[in-house]
DNA sequence: TTATAATAAATAGTATAAAATTTATTTATC
DNA sequence: GATAAATAAATTTTATACTATTTATTATAA
């Protein structure tokens, strides 16, 4: 053990912080999609609708502040709920430049089928309340240092 | 506010623990990219090369596990470390159905260019050591507990 | 008021990812 | 030894994501 192999320690896999972050996020992710699937939906267009059942109607621009993407990555993932009869889109009068989003009685009445699915999503994570919370404050606090 | 509204309480976006996992991670991984163009990796290919960078040699389906990815992500990832001169892909003469990876002369030397890219992360992540190790530890406990 | 700047979505291009299927190869069983 | 089962990659399909560009609209400044 030279100096040559603690020079390269911290290009490791098993020393990254970033590495867990993202494959816990996609093993999460993957957990979701049997509960997803079961209402049609897909994990993106979930927490979509989950801004929309909160705030029933937000422009393209707020909800991509909201869940951090842009219209690149919302523009077909709404014309797709759209075409599902969850959401509409429509032009804002006042200024065009404006769409519009706004969630129909479909989208409201998928809202009850979707209940049971963060309990269900808990369950399989299998922290304690306490750990959720520590978990909870140190990614917002990660987010708000990055950003 | 009446039972109504406490219904729902578990499907706003702001009680979620997956959102800001997803959330963080992403935003972490767009926070590598200037350093990552620096040496022309993505994300998914740097994560590739530091298995190699450790290895030197793996075949497909070892590294699948390593990253949590199958073949289908993996294939069009290594073909372009191939052709990058990165690696070389070669099907195993002892069971041709297994391909081994090895890291090539020009894979060994973009490690010491990759050198300062775990430290820049670092700092603009910007958690004390204690807290990056609890945040480490809890989640390789969520990965553990998910699969 | 007309050219310029700014803003909001949409689009194009590249790269992931996951699931399912296919192909090639190897192992196990009869 | 032929057939079935298992295994490993590759391929296909669908859906994200990010960057950069384009289009449409609105606001601003000379």
């Amino acid at each position: 053990m030279g100096n040559n192999d603690e020079k390269y320690e911290s290009l490791k896999l098993g020393n990254q912080l970033c590495f867990p972050l993202y494959a816990c996020s996609k093993e999460i992710i993957r957990k979701y999609k049997p509960y997803l699937d079961d209402i049609d939906l897909t994990y993106t267009q979930y927490i979509t609708m989950m801004v929309l059942w909160e705030k029933k109607t937000v422009n393209v621009k707020s909800l991509g502040e909201c869940l951090y993407l842009d219209s690149g990555t919302l523009t077909p993932v709404l014309k797709k709920l759209e075409s599902k009869g969850y959401i509409s889109r429509v032009r804002s009068s006042e200024d065009e430049r404006n769409l519009v989003v706004s969630i129909t009685k479909e989208g409201e009445e998928l809202k009850d089928k979707a209940l049971n699915i963060p309990s269900a999503m808990g369950s399989c994570v299998k922290l304690t309340a306490e750990e959720a919370k520590v978990l909870y404050n140190l990614l917002y606090k990660i987010i708000g240092n990055v950003r």
